[in-house]
DNA sequence: AACTATTTATAAGA
DNA sequence: TTCTTATAAATAGTT
């Protein structure tokens, strides 16, 4: 515009091109302020060079955010809003549910039972007797199965014990005979069966520590039930 | 600018502010295109002009969203982002506390037992009994409650039919007796307790349904555990 | 919306 | 970056 007219299109001089953006960027801000007083408007721009640097100009009256904001409610560009309703709505009918989720569970260990009717609590005391039952049933399955492992750990370990003496005997035979050391593989089966069968009926939980009986109960802890 | 140079301040005229306006958004707007093709850069202008009219100005390459964001980013302005982001940690962690009490809860109905040890079933078993107890308690608390109360409802029940027989005497000697109708009260007296005290035991809810137990039950039934 | 006298912006050089 | 300045571009006031 000055000393010789300009093709508008890139600058590819990097130097040169950082020099007008900065010129030219002064002119824009310097317009847009002019364009503030004179007709009482509220203009907001922000500028990325490209170099990535960022620059903002906003009239005095106003800021970035309300202007965008105004933006967002007049072009239903709700990018966000709508986007951030719906997670707070999700947000409040998953803490709801968690509440009543809470709430059964804490009925289903002996709580909060008030405010049940005489039939709810007919309903629960029959359900629960229901699913005691088959707990007990899981438990005598879980229960025999170990029972078999470890007979047959035994069994193993027998056959082990018997391999080493009939080794033993042959050594006595012969002083030259092969060493196979099997104490290893002993220990460890023996180790096992010996292990688990007697702690299995030493255990008694406390019935108001809920979350030590299954791995997920810690929450109930962590957050308690509002009410 | 031409024809004589202008103070730079508000324009008290509505019309020359409006037409003024609209000549130098074009200007302002040609300018910004202008600088984002010379000097590769990227442009956002939002105008709000004193009526409340809104004009943008985009830069081709890029949208008013994205040049919000990097905004936001470089400015750390994220009355947004942050919030955005805290929210939406909330929501996963509200949803896995949701799964793991949905699986508690499927634990105390019977389900769900395979991943559970032998100690863990045996805790949970007599856990489960204990607060059967409690509930069966609570239970027959409710109903000898309610016997109570309707012994006390027949009981008034009683008088009120002897008040009648004496009011049916009193009337027979002198026909002038004024009449009181007592009839109401003593049909809602013992329509209660004959409508309450048969029903207690006739009661006998599916145990698969355990929405019915509780007013809260509901929520399993419409957000099953994920598994 | 078009015109145009003038002001303003700015490209190139220092 | 800033200043200078010749010149292009924008625009205030008018039609």
């Amino acid at each position: 515009m000055a000393r010789g007219k300009i093709q508008i299109k890139r600058i590819e001089n990097t130097t040169n091109r950082q020099v007008t953006y900065s010129k030219r960027r002064n002119g824009l801000f310097k317009k847009a302020n002019e364009l503030t007083i004179l007709c009482d408007a509220k203009v907001s721009i922000l500028m990325l060079s490209s170099t990535g640097k960022l620059h903002e100009f906003i009239s005095p009256s106003t800021t970035t955010k309300q202007i965008y904001d105004q933006y967002q409610r007049s072009e239903g560009v709700d990018l966000w809003n709508s986007h951030y309703e719906r997670m707070q709505e999700n947000l409040k009918k998953l803490k709801e549910v968690n509440r009543s989720l809470r709430k059964q569970i804490r009925q289903r260990m002996g709580d909060c039972l008030n405010e049940l009717s005489f039939k709810e609590l007919l309903g629960l005391e029959q359900d629960m007797e229901e699913a005691v039952k088959v707990i007990r049933e899981r438990k005598y399955k879980v229960l025999s199965n170990q029972i078999e492992t470890t007979n047959k750990k035994l069994k193993q370990a027998r056959q082990i014990n018997k391999n080493l003496l009939i080794e033993f005997d042959a050594r006595e035979d012969d002083p030259h005979y092969g060493l196979v050391d099997n104490r290893g593989d002993y220990e460890s089966v023996i180790g096992y069966s010996t292990e688990i069968v007697p702690r299995m009926f030493a255990l008694r939980l406390q019935p108001n520590q809920p979350n030590l009986h299954s791995g997920t109960g810690s929450d109930l802890i962590a957050y308690p039930l509002l009410e």
